[in-house]
DNA sequence: CAACAACTTTGACCCAGATCAACTTTATGA
DNA sequence: TCATAAAGTTGATCTGGGTCAAAGTTGTTG
Protein backbone atom coordinates (compact mmCIF):
# COMPACT_ATOMS: atom_id res chain seq x y z
CA UNK A 1 0.00 0.00 0.00
CA UNK A 2 2.30 2.35 -1.32
CA UNK A 3 -0.23 5.63 -1.12
CA UNK A 4 1.44 6.43 1.72
CA UNK A 5 5.17 7.18 0.52
CA UNK A 6 6.41 5.45 -2.62
CA UNK A 7 10.33 4.55 -1.42
CA UNK A 8 9.17 1.08 -2.55
CA UNK A 9 6.50 -0.68 -5.09
CA UNK A 10 4.15 -3.22 -3.07
CA UNK A 11 2.43 -4.06 -6.45
CA UNK A 12 0.45 -7.32 -6.83
CA UNK A 13 4.34 -9.14 -5.11
CA UNK A 14 2.43 -9.45 -1.63
CA UNK A 15 2.49 -13.37 -1.17
CA UNK A 16 -1.21 -13.01 0.36
CA UNK A 17 -2.47 -10.18 -1.24
CA UNK A 18 -5.33 -10.63 -4.48
CA UNK A 19 -5.15 -7.45 -6.24
CA UNK A 20 -2.51 -4.37 -6.35
CA UNK A 21 -3.30 -1.45 -4.86
CA UNK A 22 -0.48 0.84 -5.87
CA UNK A 23 0.59 3.06 -8.73
CA UNK A 24 -2.28 5.23 -7.93
CA UNK A 25 -0.80 7.38 -5.11
CA UNK A 26 -2.45 11.23 -4.47
CA UNK A 27 0.20 13.79 -4.59
CA UNK A 28 -1.88 15.89 -1.77
CA UNK A 29 -1.62 12.67 1.08
CA UNK A 30 1.97 12.21 0.29
CA UNK A 31 2.05 15.71 1.25
CA UNK A 32 0.60 15.43 4.45
CA UNK A 33 2.32 12.55 5.13
CA UNK A 34 5.29 13.56 4.58
CA UNK A 35 6.19 15.40 8.22
CA UNK A 36 4.86 12.72 10.16
CA UNK A 37 7.11 9.89 9.13
CA UNK A 38 10.28 7.98 11.06
CA UNK A 39 12.26 5.14 10.03
CA UNK A 40 12.95 2.28 12.24
CA UNK A 41 15.56 -1.01 11.67
CA UNK A 42 15.03 -4.00 13.03
CA UNK A 43 17.30 -6.84 13.01
CA UNK A 44 16.85 -10.33 11.90
CA UNK A 45 14.95 -12.49 14.04
CA UNK A 46 13.98 -9.44 16.95
CA UNK A 47 10.51 -8.62 17.89
CA UNK A 48 9.05 -5.31 16.32
CA UNK A 49 6.10 -5.83 18.71
CA UNK A 50 4.25 -8.31 21.15
CA UNK A 51 0.91 -8.94 20.79
CA UNK A 52 -1.10 -7.31 23.66
CA UNK A 53 1.56 -4.39 23.23
CA UNK A 54 0.60 -0.78 23.24
CA UNK A 55 0.43 0.56 19.68
CA UNK A 56 2.27 3.98 19.47
CA UNK A 57 2.82 3.98 15.66
CA UNK A 58 0.78 2.44 12.82
CA UNK A 59 4.00 1.23 10.82
CA UNK A 60 4.74 0.07 7.11
CA UNK A 61 7.11 -2.16 5.74
CA UNK A 62 9.70 -0.40 3.86
CA UNK A 63 12.03 -3.49 3.16
CA UNK A 64 12.49 -6.86 4.64
CA UNK A 65 9.85 -9.56 5.60
CA UNK A 66 7.98 -9.27 9.02
CA UNK A 67 5.63 -11.91 10.35
CA UNK A 68 2.53 -12.32 12.18
CA UNK A 69 2.71 -15.03 14.34
CA UNK A 70 0.27 -16.49 17.67
CA UNK A 71 2.52 -18.40 19.93
CA UNK A 72 -0.03 -21.32 22.43
CA UNK A 73 0.98 -21.60 26.29
CA UNK A 74 3.20 -24.81 24.91
CA UNK A 75 4.96 -23.39 22.69
CA UNK A 76 2.69 -24.37 19.51
CA UNK A 77 3.03 -21.29 17.26
CA UNK A 78 1.32 -20.70 14.19
CA UNK A 79 2.43 -17.73 11.74
CA UNK A 80 -0.73 -15.77 10.43
CA UNK A 81 0.79 -13.89 7.90
CA UNK A 82 4.44 -12.81 6.20
CA UNK A 83 4.29 -8.85 6.07
CA UNK A 84 6.24 -7.90 3.07
CA UNK A 85 6.98 -4.03 2.02
CA UNK A 86 4.18 -2.13 1.87
CA UNK A 87 2.10 -3.74 4.13
CA UNK A 88 1.01 -2.56 7.67
CA UNK A 89 2.21 -3.30 11.05
CA UNK A 90 -0.85 -1.82 13.07
CA UNK A 91 -4.26 -0.94 12.62
CA UNK A 92 -6.36 2.39 12.79
CA UNK A 93 -8.71 2.54 15.27
CA UNK A 94 -7.08 0.00 17.23
CA UNK A 95 -4.90 0.17 20.43
CA UNK A 96 -3.17 -2.95 20.62
CA UNK A 97 -2.07 -6.19 18.35
CA UNK A 98 -3.08 -9.31 18.37
CA UNK A 99 -0.36 -10.78 17.12
CA UNK A 100 3.85 -11.31 17.65
CA UNK A 101 5.36 -8.99 15.21
CA UNK A 102 8.72 -10.29 14.09
CA UNK A 103 11.48 -9.83 11.74
CA UNK A 104 12.11 -12.96 9.99
CA UNK A 105 14.92 -10.34 7.85
CA UNK A 106 16.01 -7.23 8.34
CA UNK A 107 13.72 -5.04 8.33
CA UNK A 108 12.78 -1.17 7.85
CA UNK A 109 10.00 0.06 9.30
CA UNK A 110 8.39 4.05 8.07
CA UNK A 111 6.28 4.77 11.15
CA UNK A 112 3.72 7.71 11.98
CA UNK A 113 2.20 8.27 14.97
CA UNK A 114 -0.85 6.45 15.22
CA UNK A 115 -2.65 9.14 16.30
CA UNK A 116 -2.60 11.09 13.20
CA UNK A 117 -2.68 8.44 11.17
CA UNK A 118 -5.97 8.16 12.76
CA UNK A 119 -7.06 11.51 12.11
CA UNK A 120 -5.66 11.49 8.35
CA UNK A 121 -8.10 8.09 7.93
CA UNK A 122 -10.88 10.02 9.18
CA UNK A 123 -10.34 13.45 6.90
CA UNK A 124 -8.78 11.87 3.94
CA UNK A 125 -11.66 9.37 2.55
CA UNK A 126 -9.38 8.03 -0.01
CA UNK A 127 -7.15 6.73 2.58
CA UNK A 128 -10.18 4.64 4.51
CA UNK A 129 -10.92 3.59 0.96
CA UNK A 130 -7.38 2.05 0.47
CA UNK A 131 -7.46 0.30 4.24
CA UNK A 132 -10.66 -0.93 3.49
CA UNK A 133 -9.74 -2.27 -0.27
CA UNK A 134 -6.20 -3.67 1.68
CA UNK A 135 -7.98 -5.24 4.21
CA UNK A 136 -10.72 -6.93 2.27
CA UNK A 137 -7.30 -8.33 -0.03
CA UNK A 138 -6.21 -9.41 3.12
CA UNK A 139 -9.02 -11.35 3.91
CA UNK A 140 -9.48 -13.47 1.35
CA UNK A 141 -5.83 -14.16 1.59
CA UNK A 142 -6.48 -15.25 5.18
CA UNK A 143 -9.51 -17.48 4.33
CA UNK A 144 -7.46 -18.97 1.51
CA UNK A 145 -4.82 -19.87 3.73
CA UNK A 146 -7.69 -21.21 5.79
CA UNK A 147 -8.77 -23.96 3.12
CA UNK A 148 -5.01 -24.65 3.52
CA UNK A 149 -4.83 -24.91 6.84
CA UNK A 150 -7.69 -26.95 7.14
CA UNK A 151 -7.74 -29.27 4.51
CA UNK A 152 -4.32 -29.55 2.56
CA UNK A 153 -2.15 -32.63 3.23
CA UNK A 154 1.41 -31.82 3.64
CA UNK A 155 2.73 -31.98 0.07
CA UNK A 156 -0.53 -29.81 -0.87
CA UNK A 157 0.65 -27.25 1.30
CA UNK A 158 4.52 -27.01 0.74
CA UNK A 159 3.32 -27.33 -3.46
CA UNK A 160 0.86 -24.12 -2.56
CA UNK A 161 3.80 -22.30 -0.65
CA UNK A 162 6.34 -22.71 -3.11
CA UNK A 163 3.84 -21.87 -5.78
CA UNK A 164 2.98 -18.66 -3.91
CA UNK A 165 6.96 -18.04 -4.01
CA UNK A 166 7.40 -18.19 -7.47
CA UNK A 167 4.49 -16.47 -8.12
CA UNK A 168 5.27 -13.42 -5.61
CA UNK A 169 8.89 -13.23 -7.74
CA UNK A 170 6.57 -12.27 -10.45
CA UNK A 171 9.22 -13.28 -13.10
CA UNK A 172 8.03 -14.97 -16.70
CA UNK A 173 7.58 -18.69 -15.93
CA UNK A 174 9.66 -20.72 -17.58
CA UNK A 175 11.42 -22.92 -15.74
CA UNK A 176 14.99 -22.23 -14.87
CA UNK A 177 14.70 -18.82 -13.12
CA UNK A 178 16.16 -19.44 -9.56
CA UNK A 179 14.35 -18.44 -6.47
CA UNK A 180 14.82 -17.80 -2.92
CA UNK A 181 13.16 -18.82 -0.02
CA UNK A 182 12.97 -16.31 2.84
CA UNK A 183 12.20 -18.32 5.55
CA UNK A 184 13.94 -21.08 7.36
CA UNK A 185 12.33 -24.39 7.59
CA UNK A 186 11.02 -24.20 10.90
CA UNK A 187 9.48 -20.73 9.79
CA UNK A 188 7.84 -22.59 6.61
CA UNK A 189 5.96 -25.17 9.03
CA UNK A 190 4.91 -22.31 11.63
CA UNK A 191 3.62 -20.80 8.36
CA UNK A 192 2.00 -24.02 6.53
CA UNK A 193 1.10 -25.77 10.23
CA UNK A 194 3.55 -28.90 10.05
CA UNK A 195 6.32 -29.73 11.59
CA UNK A 196 9.85 -28.71 10.29
CA UNK A 197 10.98 -32.90 9.62
CA UNK A 198 7.85 -32.99 7.32
CA UNK A 199 9.20 -29.73 5.21
CA UNK A 200 12.17 -31.12 4.76
CA UNK A 201 10.88 -34.62 4.44
CA UNK A 202 8.23 -32.91 1.59
CA UNK A 203 11.15 -30.73 0.02
CA UNK A 204 13.24 -33.57 -0.62
CA UNK A 205 10.27 -35.38 -1.96
CA UNK A 206 10.16 -32.52 -4.45
CA UNK A 207 13.74 -33.02 -5.23
CA UNK A 208 13.78 -36.34 -5.78
CA UNK A 209 10.68 -36.03 -8.18
CA UNK A 210 12.66 -33.63 -9.95
CA UNK A 211 9.66 -30.48 -9.22
CA UNK A 212 12.54 -28.69 -8.18
CA UNK A 213 16.17 -28.39 -7.35
CA UNK A 214 18.13 -26.35 -4.87
CA UNK A 215 21.46 -25.13 -5.39
CA UNK A 216 21.83 -24.21 -1.37
CA UNK A 217 19.11 -24.45 0.99
CA UNK A 218 17.88 -21.01 0.65
CA UNK A 219 17.52 -21.12 -3.46
CA UNK A 220 15.60 -23.16 -5.77
CA UNK A 221 14.41 -23.57 -9.62
CA UNK A 222 11.32 -24.98 -10.55
CA UNK A 223 12.22 -27.96 -13.13
CA UNK A 224 8.16 -29.02 -13.34
CA UNK A 225 5.77 -25.93 -12.92
CA UNK A 226 2.93 -28.28 -13.95
CA UNK A 227 3.38 -30.49 -11.45
CA UNK A 228 4.25 -28.13 -8.88
CA UNK A 229 0.50 -26.42 -9.93
CA UNK A 230 -1.11 -30.16 -9.87
CA UNK A 231 0.26 -30.55 -6.28
CA UNK A 232 -0.99 -27.55 -4.74
CA UNK A 233 -4.52 -29.43 -5.28
CA UNK A 234 -6.39 -26.01 -5.90
CA UNK A 235 -8.37 -26.13 -9.72
CA UNK A 236 -6.31 -25.15 -12.05
CA UNK A 237 -8.89 -22.47 -13.08
CA UNK A 238 -8.40 -19.47 -10.55
CA UNK A 239 -8.90 -19.99 -6.80
CA UNK A 240 -5.25 -19.04 -7.01
CA UNK A 241 -3.53 -17.36 -4.18
CA UNK A 242 -1.99 -13.51 -5.06
CA UNK B 1 -23.08 -3.63 10.44
CA UNK B 2 -26.32 -2.34 10.65
CA UNK B 3 -25.10 1.43 9.56
CA UNK B 4 -26.95 0.60 6.06
CA UNK B 5 -30.45 -0.55 7.47
CA UNK B 6 -31.16 -1.18 11.14
CA UNK B 7 -33.97 -3.85 11.31
CA UNK B 8 -31.92 -6.09 13.14
CA UNK B 9 -29.04 -5.33 15.18
CA UNK B 10 -25.62 -7.41 14.58
CA UNK B 11 -24.07 -5.94 17.39
CA UNK B 12 -21.24 -7.84 18.95
CA UNK B 13 -22.97 -11.15 18.14
CA UNK B 14 -21.17 -12.57 15.24
CA UNK B 15 -19.00 -15.42 16.18
CA UNK B 16 -16.42 -14.26 14.16
CA UNK B 17 -15.43 -10.73 14.72
CA UNK B 18 -14.16 -8.77 17.54
CA UNK B 19 -15.65 -5.11 18.19
CA UNK B 20 -19.07 -4.16 17.97
CA UNK B 21 -19.49 -1.71 15.09
CA UNK B 22 -23.13 -0.82 15.36
CA UNK B 23 -25.33 1.38 17.31
CA UNK B 24 -23.83 4.35 15.39
CA UNK B 25 -26.16 4.55 12.49
CA UNK B 26 -26.66 8.40 10.74
CA UNK B 27 -29.62 9.17 9.53
CA UNK B 28 -28.62 10.53 6.24
CA UNK B 29 -27.37 7.35 4.94
CA UNK B 30 -29.77 5.06 6.11
CA UNK B 31 -32.04 7.88 3.65
CA UNK B 32 -29.92 7.44 0.61
CA UNK B 33 -29.83 3.95 0.88
CA UNK B 34 -33.87 3.46 1.88
CA UNK B 35 -35.23 3.41 -1.93
CA UNK B 36 -31.98 0.90 -2.79
CA UNK B 37 -32.94 -1.99 -1.17
CA UNK B 38 -34.42 -5.12 -2.20
CA UNK B 39 -35.05 -8.66 -0.46
CA UNK B 40 -34.92 -12.02 -0.61
CA UNK B 41 -35.36 -15.44 1.21
CA UNK B 42 -33.18 -18.80 0.77
CA UNK B 43 -34.15 -21.42 2.02
CA UNK B 44 -31.89 -23.83 4.14
CA UNK B 45 -29.43 -25.89 2.20
CA UNK B 46 -29.94 -23.48 -0.75
CA UNK B 47 -26.99 -22.10 -2.09
CA UNK B 48 -26.89 -18.22 -2.05
CA UNK B 49 -23.76 -17.70 -5.02
CA UNK B 50 -21.09 -19.93 -6.12
CA UNK B 51 -17.12 -19.03 -6.43
CA UNK B 52 -16.63 -16.85 -8.99
CA UNK B 53 -20.16 -16.31 -9.85
CA UNK B 54 -20.85 -12.25 -11.08
CA UNK B 55 -21.36 -10.10 -8.13
CA UNK B 56 -24.67 -8.21 -9.04
CA UNK B 57 -25.65 -7.07 -5.32
CA UNK B 58 -24.44 -6.25 -2.26
CA UNK B 59 -26.33 -7.79 0.05
CA UNK B 60 -26.61 -7.96 4.22
CA UNK B 61 -27.88 -11.06 6.28
CA UNK B 62 -31.01 -9.86 7.51
CA UNK B 63 -31.78 -12.96 9.72
CA UNK B 64 -30.48 -16.71 9.67
CA UNK B 65 -26.42 -17.99 9.01
CA UNK B 66 -24.82 -18.74 6.06
CA UNK B 67 -21.78 -20.00 5.27
CA UNK B 68 -19.05 -19.41 3.72
CA UNK B 69 -16.57 -22.03 2.09
CA UNK B 70 -14.41 -23.59 -0.27
CA UNK B 71 -14.71 -26.72 -1.58
CA UNK B 72 -11.75 -28.96 -3.12
CA UNK B 73 -11.88 -31.15 -6.58
CA UNK B 74 -12.19 -34.06 -4.23
CA UNK B 75 -15.09 -32.83 -2.10
CA UNK B 76 -12.64 -31.84 0.79
CA UNK B 77 -14.70 -28.21 2.00
CA UNK B 78 -13.42 -26.00 4.56
CA UNK B 79 -15.79 -23.12 6.02
CA UNK B 80 -14.16 -20.07 6.30
CA UNK B 81 -16.73 -18.30 7.90
CA UNK B 82 -20.25 -17.74 9.26
CA UNK B 83 -22.03 -15.01 8.00
CA UNK B 84 -24.70 -13.99 10.55
CA UNK B 85 -27.27 -10.73 10.61
CA UNK B 86 -25.29 -7.62 9.66
CA UNK B 87 -22.86 -9.69 7.94
CA UNK B 88 -22.63 -8.91 4.01
CA UNK B 89 -21.82 -11.26 0.93
CA UNK B 90 -19.90 -9.42 -1.65
CA UNK B 91 -17.46 -6.48 -1.21
CA UNK B 92 -17.25 -3.37 -2.87
CA UNK B 93 -14.71 -3.03 -5.72
CA UNK B 94 -15.27 -7.10 -6.00
CA UNK B 95 -17.00 -8.47 -9.42
CA UNK B 96 -17.18 -12.09 -8.41
CA UNK B 97 -17.40 -14.01 -4.98
CA UNK B 98 -14.24 -16.31 -4.11
CA UNK B 99 -15.93 -18.57 -1.64
CA UNK B 100 -19.39 -20.47 -2.40
CA UNK B 101 -21.98 -19.07 0.12
CA UNK B 102 -24.93 -21.02 1.52
CA UNK B 103 -27.70 -21.06 3.67
CA UNK B 104 -27.11 -22.68 6.78
CA UNK B 105 -30.41 -21.78 8.42
CA UNK B 106 -33.19 -19.95 6.13
CA UNK B 107 -32.01 -16.69 5.39
CA UNK B 108 -33.42 -13.10 4.54
CA UNK B 109 -30.89 -10.73 3.01
CA UNK B 110 -31.18 -6.95 1.86
CA UNK B 111 -29.82 -6.65 -1.35
CA UNK B 112 -28.57 -3.55 -3.24
CA UNK B 113 -27.41 -2.97 -6.81
CA UNK B 114 -23.55 -3.66 -6.22
CA UNK B 115 -22.55 -0.54 -8.84
CA UNK B 116 -24.87 1.76 -6.59
CA UNK B 117 -23.12 0.63 -3.47
CA UNK B 118 -19.99 1.22 -4.87
CA UNK B 119 -21.15 4.76 -5.33
CA UNK B 120 -22.25 5.56 -2.05
CA UNK B 121 -18.76 3.65 -0.93
CA UNK B 122 -17.07 6.08 -3.14
CA UNK B 123 -19.31 8.99 -1.49
CA UNK B 124 -19.97 8.76 2.15
CA UNK B 125 -16.57 8.78 3.33
CA UNK B 126 -18.44 7.24 6.72
CA UNK B 127 -19.18 4.09 4.94
CA UNK B 128 -16.02 2.98 3.69
CA UNK B 129 -14.69 3.62 6.99
CA UNK B 130 -17.09 1.21 8.63
CA UNK B 131 -16.42 -1.29 5.87
CA UNK B 132 -12.71 -0.84 6.63
CA UNK B 133 -13.50 -1.02 10.40
CA UNK B 134 -15.69 -4.64 9.72
CA UNK B 135 -12.89 -5.39 7.29
CA UNK B 136 -10.17 -5.45 9.67
CA UNK B 137 -12.44 -7.05 12.35
CA UNK B 138 -13.21 -10.12 10.20
CA UNK B 139 -9.31 -10.31 9.32
CA UNK B 140 -8.49 -10.64 12.70
CA UNK B 141 -11.35 -13.59 13.09
CA UNK B 142 -9.56 -15.25 10.31
CA UNK B 143 -6.53 -14.97 11.64
CA UNK B 144 -7.33 -16.36 15.39
CA UNK B 145 -9.08 -19.18 13.32
CA UNK B 146 -5.99 -19.90 11.42
CA UNK B 147 -4.35 -20.66 14.55
CA UNK B 148 -6.89 -22.87 15.75
CA UNK B 149 -6.71 -24.76 12.21
CA UNK B 150 -2.52 -24.93 11.88
CA UNK B 151 -2.48 -25.66 15.61
CA UNK B 152 -4.99 -26.86 17.47
CA UNK B 153 -5.80 -30.48 18.84
CA UNK B 154 -9.63 -32.02 17.83
CA UNK B 155 -10.31 -31.22 21.44
CA UNK B 156 -9.50 -27.87 21.62
CA UNK B 157 -11.02 -26.77 18.09
CA UNK B 158 -14.07 -28.20 19.70
CA UNK B 159 -14.28 -26.08 22.92
CA UNK B 160 -13.10 -23.03 21.07
CA UNK B 161 -16.21 -23.57 19.47
CA UNK B 162 -18.32 -24.16 21.87
CA UNK B 163 -17.43 -21.28 23.47
CA UNK B 164 -17.57 -19.06 20.98
CA UNK B 165 -21.06 -20.03 20.23
CA UNK B 166 -22.06 -19.73 24.22
CA UNK B 167 -19.89 -15.93 24.10
CA UNK B 168 -22.31 -15.12 20.89
CA UNK B 169 -25.36 -15.97 22.93
CA UNK B 170 -23.97 -13.33 24.68
CA UNK B 171 -26.33 -13.84 28.36
CA UNK B 172 -24.50 -13.77 31.59
CA UNK B 173 -21.92 -16.64 31.91
CA UNK B 174 -23.43 -18.54 34.93
CA UNK B 175 -24.16 -22.53 34.34
CA UNK B 176 -27.83 -24.01 33.21
CA UNK B 177 -28.08 -21.38 30.43
CA UNK B 178 -29.25 -23.99 27.56
CA UNK B 179 -27.83 -22.75 23.87
CA UNK B 180 -28.32 -23.76 20.31
CA UNK B 181 -26.12 -25.26 18.07
CA UNK B 182 -27.01 -23.72 14.81
CA UNK B 183 -24.65 -26.54 12.53
CA UNK B 184 -24.93 -29.90 11.82
CA UNK B 185 -22.09 -32.22 13.01
CA UNK B 186 -20.77 -32.05 9.40
CA UNK B 187 -20.98 -28.51 9.07
CA UNK B 188 -19.06 -28.03 12.20
CA UNK B 189 -16.80 -30.42 11.08
CA UNK B 190 -15.90 -28.51 7.73
CA UNK B 191 -15.31 -25.87 9.67
CA UNK B 192 -12.47 -26.86 12.23
CA UNK B 193 -10.76 -28.48 9.68
CA UNK B 194 -11.84 -32.32 11.14
CA UNK B 195 -14.60 -35.12 10.36
CA UNK B 196 -18.18 -35.54 11.31
CA UNK B 197 -16.91 -38.58 13.25
CA UNK B 198 -14.12 -36.70 15.21
CA UNK B 199 -16.17 -33.89 16.29
CA UNK B 200 -19.12 -36.27 17.40
CA UNK B 201 -16.51 -38.35 19.15
CA UNK B 202 -15.23 -35.04 21.21
CA UNK B 203 -18.30 -34.11 21.96
CA UNK B 204 -19.34 -37.14 23.86
CA UNK B 205 -16.23 -36.96 25.34
CA UNK B 206 -17.26 -33.12 26.38
CA UNK B 207 -20.27 -34.99 28.13
CA UNK B 208 -18.77 -37.85 29.64
CA UNK B 209 -16.52 -35.34 31.62
CA UNK B 210 -19.35 -33.42 32.22
CA UNK B 211 -18.34 -30.56 30.60
CA UNK B 212 -21.56 -30.08 28.37
CA UNK B 213 -25.33 -31.60 28.46
CA UNK B 214 -27.51 -32.41 25.81
CA UNK B 215 -31.00 -31.72 25.94
CA UNK B 216 -30.99 -32.46 22.10
CA UNK B 217 -28.32 -33.19 19.41
CA UNK B 218 -28.92 -29.16 18.72
CA UNK B 219 -29.60 -27.48 22.50
CA UNK B 220 -26.65 -27.98 25.20
CA UNK B 221 -25.75 -26.24 28.76
CA UNK B 222 -22.38 -25.34 29.78
CA UNK B 223 -21.98 -27.49 33.10
CA UNK B 224 -18.60 -26.11 33.85
CA UNK B 225 -17.12 -22.89 31.94
CA UNK B 226 -13.67 -23.12 33.37
CA UNK B 227 -13.11 -26.42 32.31
CA UNK B 228 -14.20 -25.47 28.98
CA UNK B 229 -12.49 -22.66 28.48
CA UNK B 230 -9.50 -24.22 30.05
CA UNK B 231 -9.71 -26.94 26.69
CA UNK B 232 -9.17 -24.21 24.26
CA UNK B 233 -5.55 -23.58 24.70
CA UNK B 234 -6.21 -20.21 24.55
CA UNK B 235 -4.11 -18.00 27.56
CA UNK B 236 -6.87 -17.69 30.32
CA UNK B 237 -6.36 -13.49 29.49
CA UNK B 238 -6.96 -11.74 26.32
CA UNK B 239 -6.62 -13.65 22.77
CA UNK B 240 -10.58 -14.71 23.02
CA UNK B 241 -12.40 -14.76 19.79
CA UNK B 242 -15.28 -12.13 19.71
C1' DC C 1 -47.80 -44.27 11.83
C1' DA C 2 -44.91 -46.60 8.74
C1' DA C 3 -41.16 -46.22 6.03
C1' DC C 4 -37.65 -43.71 4.38
C1' DA C 5 -34.05 -40.27 4.65
C1' DA C 6 -31.00 -37.49 7.14
C1' DC C 7 -28.22 -37.12 10.96
C1' DT C 8 -25.55 -38.95 14.80
C1' DT C 9 -23.01 -42.18 17.50
C1' DT C 10 -19.78 -45.77 18.25
C1' DG C 11 -16.38 -49.30 17.14
C1' DA C 12 -12.31 -51.27 14.66
C1' DC C 13 -8.56 -50.30 12.09
C1' DC C 14 -5.17 -47.53 9.59
C1' DC C 15 -2.01 -44.00 8.14
C1' DA C 16 -0.14 -39.18 7.48
C1' DG C 17 2.31 -36.62 9.93
C1' DA C 18 4.20 -35.91 14.73
C1' DT C 19 7.82 -37.12 17.84
C1' DC C 20 12.28 -38.58 19.18
C1' DA C 21 16.87 -39.17 17.92
C1' DA C 22 21.16 -39.34 15.37
C1' DC C 23 23.77 -37.26 12.12
C1' DT C 24 25.28 -33.89 8.29
C1' DT C 25 25.89 -29.41 6.48
C1' DT C 26 26.45 -24.57 6.77
C1' DA C 27 27.38 -20.43 9.27
C1' DT C 28 29.74 -17.67 12.79
C1' DG C 29 33.36 -15.80 15.21
C1' DA C 30 37.35 -16.16 18.50
C1' DT D 1 40.96 -22.74 10.91
C1' DC D 2 39.01 -24.73 14.39
C1' DA D 3 35.17 -24.86 17.56
C1' DT D 4 30.66 -24.23 18.46
C1' DA D 5 26.20 -23.30 17.21
C1' DA D 6 22.38 -23.10 14.11
C1' DA D 7 19.94 -25.14 10.43
C1' DG D 8 18.70 -29.09 7.83
C1' DT D 9 18.23 -34.06 6.71
C1' DT D 10 17.00 -38.70 7.48
C1' DG D 11 15.50 -42.75 10.02
C1' DA D 12 12.60 -45.29 13.47
C1' DT D 13 8.62 -45.27 15.95
C1' DC D 14 4.25 -43.62 17.74
C1' DT D 15 -0.37 -41.65 17.74
C1' DG D 16 -4.32 -38.40 16.89
C1' DG D 17 -7.49 -38.21 14.00
C1' DG D 18 -9.02 -40.14 9.51
C1' DT D 19 -11.49 -43.99 7.18
C1' DC D 20 -14.69 -47.55 6.84
C1' DA D 21 -18.56 -49.82 8.65
C1' DA D 22 -22.64 -50.75 11.35
C1' DA D 23 -26.29 -49.26 14.33
C1' DG D 24 -28.99 -46.04 16.64
C1' DT D 25 -31.81 -41.57 16.51
C1' DT D 26 -34.64 -38.12 14.91
C1' DG D 27 -37.29 -36.02 11.41
C1' DT D 28 -40.38 -36.04 7.44
C1' DT D 29 -43.89 -37.30 4.26
C1' DG D 30 -47.37 -39.94 2.06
Amino acid sequence: MNFVFNERDGCGKCPIRHRAVCARCDEEELAVLEGMKSYKTIAQGEPIIWRGDDLQHISSVVSGIASLSRTLEDGRTQVVGLLLPSDFIGSPGRETVDFDVTAVTDVTLCRFERKSFEKLVHEVPHISQRVMEMALDELNAAREWMVLLGRKTAREKIATFIEMVVRRDNVPIHAGQPHSLPLTREEIANFLGLTLETVSRQLSSMKKDSVLTFSDRRKFTVLDLAALQDATGDDADGGVII
